[in-house]
DNA sequence: TGCGCTTTGTTCGATGCCCAACAGACCGGA
DNA sequence: TCCGGTCTGTTGGGCATCGAACAAAGCGCA
């Protein structure tokens, strides 16, 4: 039943046999549903969360109801890997931003698991560091690039996780995650659909010249796929 | 001999005593100086580092030469967790940011000592959690506020690592960590003297006011501490 | 087909920060 | 004591983004 999971996720697709084995019987499936909040900051995690399609955010409150991402996967990666390495508590909160399905694993079994392999834990261990690697490139990225910039590589980070250029997105949203005004995002969109790069209507956007919007986005994209290469490219340890 | 850096670094003071017996043996003690970097982006981590004091910053490098922090350890921290629980690849740069002591683990022996202790991995991990949060609270300060509010965050910060009121700083250098330019640190340096909430002289900054320190700062450096005293308030699993 | 809500477009003043250049002050070393 | 380099102060124009308010258009639903 859940063999067709294990070749959508790119996390489940690496573990080794007797890894996912130890997982396999504790998968379920779950409908990721637009704007639903699996976790919140401080939070308990309750499952870990294996996008089959779709997209989770991971972003940090602010006073004032304001939100900014901190990092994204689907089915590239993991969601609530802290919940198996440490306690089940959450640093940050976690939002469906394009739904879908995603398989999981209940805490108590993913726990257990953990403790049995040490190849399991550095699997889940790397996409806590590629959480990192977002979160930070976004440090950098938000205090030094411009709007333009960031809502490219936004965008392309987007598309990669979704693995389509149709986004179902809202300038709003993407503001949001931006932490940027929703008029400086149809400012700038608008521009990037005068220069063919984009389109757009009413929530949905769509990449036209993955080339152009490359070179329109800041080095921050680049630099994450380089380092997630790297950290995926071979097993550790 | 390692005794009292047991006593100097709150990581050292959190292990039971057999995981400290584990490391014991390994510790040797090297000096931190000013602005030396101990492990690159992408680069190999050979040891951790448990700072006694002084401070460490990590950082992303951004194309072009600028810099942007990531997040700062002193002795209520250690840099270099994921050589331990990982590849001994770095996802960031460190860069000693005020100079000092510490006690450091070679990589062989740190991974030996985790593989045995699953107390240990956890105490390890805590600390690349806070890193995490560091990293992306800093990113949703770079996008939402205002460099006065960032500099006071950053500064309150700086103290609670140094665990003194007076930070060896240049303005030059602090800019650079805040991904913003070198004449608006001093613009909203000198609005804080004038307010009495700090003073300084080339290359030293002390603080006066810790109360109106925090009340020019934003949310970001509240918002750390208590998620610092979750993570490490208790002991889990 | 039409109504109403959501989403996008547009204006315009305000402002925070950039950017570059230069002046002045401090401090250590010769 | 003077010199040179580092650090801080200051200027002023320019631009990106904010902030708020309102207009227009698209889409779902009755």
């Amino acid at each position: 039943m859940h063999q067709n999971s294990r070749s959508a996720n790119r996390f489940l697709q690496s573990l080794s046999h007797s890894d996912f084995e130890l997982l396999a019987p504790h998968l379920r499936s779950v409908e990721l549903r637009h704007a639903a909040v699996l976790f919140e900051t401080g939070g308990e995690i309750d499952r870990i969360y294996c996008p089959l399609n779709g997209a989770i955010s991971l972003v940090v409150p602010l006073g004032g109801g304001d939100i900014v991402e901190a990092g994204m996967f689907g089915r590239d990666g993991i969601v609530g890997a802290p919940a198996a390495l440490d306690s089940a508590t959450a640093v940050n909160q976690a939002v469906v931003q394009v739904q879908g399905q995603a398989s999981v694993v209940g805490v108590a079994a993913i726990q257990s698991a953990a403790r049995q392999s040490a190849s399991l834990r550095t699997a889940l261990y790397q996409y806590d560091q590629l959480l990192l690697v977002q979160a930070q490139q976004s440090a950098a990225c938000n205090a030094t690039h411009t709007v333009e910039e960031r809502l490219c590589r936004w965008l392309l980070r987007s598309r990669d996780v979704l693995e389509s250029d149709f986004l179902p997105l809202t300038q709003e949203f993407v503001a949001q995650m931006l932490g940027v005004r929703r008029t400086s995002v149809t400012l700038v969109a608008s521009r990037l659909k005068e220069a063919k790069l984009i389109k757009y209507r009413r929530g949905r956007i769509e990449v036209l010249d993955l080339e152009g919007l490359q070179d329109s986005a800041c080095e921050c994209y680049r630099a994450f796929k380089s380092q997630e290469a790297r950290l995926l490219g071979r097993t550790a340890v």
